[in-house]
RNA sequence: GGAGGGGUUCCCGAGUGGCCAAAGGGAGCAGACUGUAAAUCUGCCGUCGCAGACUUCGAUGGUUCGAAUCCAUCCCCCUCCA
């Protein structure tokens, strides 16, 4: 099957140029790209998904590049953002590529003639201003630039020259890898869109040579609301970050309608299992919520992690025996004669904000220990209480925390 | 550079001297109902908290018994003109 089809099927692909040409193209092995970003030391969801539209390009003989925007994360990307970016500096950009590019591994060959890192600073922070401003400055017409979508919402609020130049960089990034690589394909996300055309443009008007673009859809849920965002932020691939099991719980509780969706892009599933599962139909989709939320927390996390995280919300929400991948405090007797309030507790294990909250939840209902729903305010837990496979205290229906006596 | 309009709690957005921790909506959290879903209904929703206390309305000063609201200066944004 040709890797569009593929992807096209499993609902990445957003817009494309010169279809036709691109399907040629994609018939030979092909080098290509994808730009990120080193704003933290590990990707989120949105990241993941194009890394995985890489993982399916490679396994069709693609060679992909990774491309950090060390140069670029100077400026800062105007579309669609609010601020500008803070300026990191040489150390923080290594350290968050070294933490990208180790999450990548888990989906990329990297090596000789396989997949590669490369970092834009190393072209773009020793160009001269005029230098780049005949030579790449010319092929753009502002004009255009101002119709693009992405600059819209900018133009209401204000767009500073800096930002302006960002397209600019961001062409000049795929000019720059054709040059040195032969890279033919830009690939990213869909508000990507114009930045990404922009540089395909730069190459056939620079260098007379077939550049293409393409972009994947973002990863929206129903409601067209970017996917990924928890009470903590982002929905981090980096387990200290979100651990597994919270990772887990995110997808087991999708939105029905977002389940078809997930599973074609964020798993390696035949798609003749996902459109099984997807058709599942009233409570037996959960069937297939449980085997994205695995599916999904393997690949990012391991088989053993995964399975550690599904034992522990089956354990939970079927009211089996206690498994091994709750979040535990050991606390001591003298604590908790001393303060074994549930109200402290609950704050103390960041189940509540503060003590506050924590009251405020006990009031509603939403506190239990072990099976016990909690209603006074000023309930204690003593030492007596924890039993040798700990004490659970539950907040809500999905929160949980064990307490062991140490 | 000139003229005008703005900056309010996570977001949108009311509030023009005390009744304002600040309407309304959204988001979020909890409860009921469910399928660990959605929709709906209910409660919470600045911080810490038993009461109560403390800190917020671009910034800094001032007027006042009392300011998000009035005055001054400064910063930022938008619109029109140059």
């Amino acid at each position: 099957m040709h890797v569009l089809d593929t992807l096209k099927e499993r609902g990445f692909l957003a817009q494309i140029t010169f279809e036709e040409e691109l399907y040629e193209q994609l018939k030979e092995p092909t080098i290509f790209y994808i730009g990120f970003d080193p704003t933290a030391d590990s990707m989120h969801i949105g990241h993941y998904i194009q890394v995985m539209a890489m993982a399916h390009m490679q396994r069709a003989g693609h060679r992909p590049i990774a491309l950090m925007g060390g140069g670029t994360g100077m400026v800062g990307d105007p579309s669609g953002k609010a601020d500008l970016r803070k300026v990191l500096t040489p150390e923080d950009i290594q350290r968050n590529v070294d933490g990208i590019k180790q999450q990548m591994s888990r989906f990329l060959e990297f090596g000789e003639g396989k997949a590669f890192i490369v970092n834009n600073a190393d072209w773009l922070l020793q160009l001269n201003y005029v230098e780049f401003l005949r030579e790449i400055g010319t092929h753009f017409s502002v004009n255009q630039m101002l119709t693009a979508e992405c600059y819209k919402q900018r133009m209401e609020k204000g767009l500073t020259f800096l930002e302006f130049n960002y397209m600019l960089m961001q062409a000049y990034d795929f000019l720059e890898l054709f040059r040195r690589y032969g890279c033919r394909l830009e690939m990213g996300g869909d508000d990507q869109w114009s930045n990404i055309l922009a540089g395909a443009d730069l190459v056939r008007r620079k260098e007379r040579e077939k550049a293409f673009a393409c972009t994947t859809k973002l990863l929206l849920t129903s409601d067209g609301v970017k996917m990924g965002k928890t009470v903590k932020g982002a929905l981090w691939l980096n387990p200290e970050k979100t651990t597994p099991y919270e990772f887990y719980q995110y997808f087991r509780n999708v939105d029905d309608a977002d389940v078809s969706n997930c599973l074609a892009l964020l798993t390696f599933l035949p798609m003749d299992e996902v459109r099984r599962l997807a058709a599942l139909e009233g409570s037996e989709i959960n069937e297939a919520k449980r085997v994205l939320a695995y599916e999904v927390t393997r690949l990012i996390h391991g088989d053993e992690e995964a399975d550690k995280a599904k034992q522990a919300a089956e354990a939970l929400f079927s009211g089996g025996a206690l498994a091994g991948s709750v979040p535990t405090t050991t606390v001591t007797a003298e604590a908790l004669n001393e303060d074994g309030r549930v109200t402290t507790l609950l704050a103390q294990v960041n189940l509540a904000k503060s003590r506050g909250a924590a009251r405020k939840l006990i009031e509603q209902g939403g506190v239990s220990i072990g099976d016990d729903k909690i209603t006074d305010v000023d309930a204690r837990i003593t030492p007596d209480m924890i039993p040798e496979d700990g004490l659970m205290l539950r907040v809500g229906k999905k929160s949980y925390h064990r307490l062991l006596l140490g």
